[in-house]
DNA sequence: GGAATAGTGTCTGTCAGACAGTATTGG
DNA sequence: CCAATACTGTCTGACAGACACTATTCC
């Protein structure tokens, strides 16, 4: 029974909605190596500790962002002597999705970059990046995923947003919300409108109970 | 810089298609813990012969099975202190689709099981074999997947039945063929017919160069 | 009443599936 | 010519998207 030297880590991607755009929470690292440089949030996993790698996934969210994520995926693992300095490593990866609102005050060690403006980063996070977008935008053109990047309560036309900010495309108002209906994961918050503008006030809606954690799949995409 | 006591491993569930049904290869474990009993081929990673985690996966089923599958994905990883009673453990595992002709001789040490009939399994070998089924059956719906449980060359009859063993559904003969020619990822061998039976004989097709290690999608399904 | 956005009714082109026809082999 | 399977032409119902209309608010 060898005892491997492998390097046991996690690192996370974790994605928010702001300016409509989707942001990319970076670390800056502590120790070696890269020390002071911006990076995924990562970090070993504790046997003694976490109940498994989506534990120490959690763990190290809770630890750099103060955030404990409403929607968390394995995305893959990564591995090879050459991603990290210190020898043959191996990452688990995590992809989380957090509504904005749930990320104000972040601390000094962390900051959200746009996807589109991600700098160049250590190890092989900048290919781990690429990988989570293609996941999470190819998952949004057939299921209710990118519900987890709004708030608790929201309008239909917020919602529609949020979709062609994930997809990068406009999208269809009245196909929308047809499939919205068929997908039957959301409710009407009785009584509950969104005023505020000169203009109709919106109904507001929010996940059924069932729906709040797992995704809801469309048969034919969008 | 902790020096993390977890046992790093990958495991791979094999699936080809026999008799008209899928089938996953399972080896006799040759040492504790389990000696005797039927598994998924696994093993550990060997950071100094290794390149990543996939080429440990590779190195399992040649030894194992004797095998290198023309397709090879990663499934997802599987972690925590209680799926191997000698530690936190760590398992990167890995998917295969292999024609059947190329599992001709299997040695003593391996066999195969209709995937409907696998018996219980040790570790978390059992959850694991239904997360790649229901893997391979979601993505046989929109991609072009299942042609790697054909061998070089097949009709396309023949390529319809493996599609609706996988799927474990019939499929329209019509739309079908329409979606292949969509794919664009086949090419009649010139001149190759298959005869044999009292009947017309079939076309027989070849991937396309460019499809060997990629999939096609297609973008409404089937 | 006007501007602005929310939400809905209806038409139409496209596409998946059904059906039925033709094609080609062995016996 | 018959049986059997390969392949193809055409129709039809369903659905996605476009358009236009109604609804409701603030000013």
């Amino acid at each position: 029974m060898p005892h491997s030297p492998v390097l046991c880590t996690v690192d996370a991607v974790l994605l928010t909605l702001q300016q409509g755009a989707l942001q990319v929470l970076l670390a800056r690292r502590e120790r070696a190596p890269f020390a002071g440089t911006w990076a995924l949030p990562g970090g070993f996993i504790h046997p003694q500790e976490d109940a498994d790698a989506q534990a120490s996934a959690l763990r190290v969210l809770q630890d750099k962002a103060g955030v404990r994520p409403p929607y968390l995926e394995q995305l893959a693992t990564f591995s090879g002597p050459a991603r990290d300095p210190r020898g043959w490593s191996l990452a688990v990866v995590y992809c989380a999705l957090v509504p904005a609102e749930r990320l104000q005050g972040l601390g000094d060690g962390v900051r959200l970059v746009n996807v589109d403006e991600v700098p160049a980063l250590p190890f092989d996070h900048g290919a781990i990046v690429c990988q989570a977008l293609e996941r999470v935008r190819g998952k949004s053109q057939y299921s209710s995923l990118p519900v987890h990047l709004c708030g608790e309560q929201f309008t239909l036309p917020q919602l529609q947003a949020v979709y062609e900010a994930v997809l990068g495309e406009p999208l269809n108002k009245v196909s929308f919300r047809r499939k919205m209906d068929e997908l039957a994961m959301l409710e009407p918050v009785p009584g509950a409108l969104q005023g505020g503008g000169a203009h109709r006030p919106a109904q507001l809606y929010r996940l059924r109970p069932a729906f709040r954690r797992s995704l809801s799949l469309s048969p034919r995409g969008l």
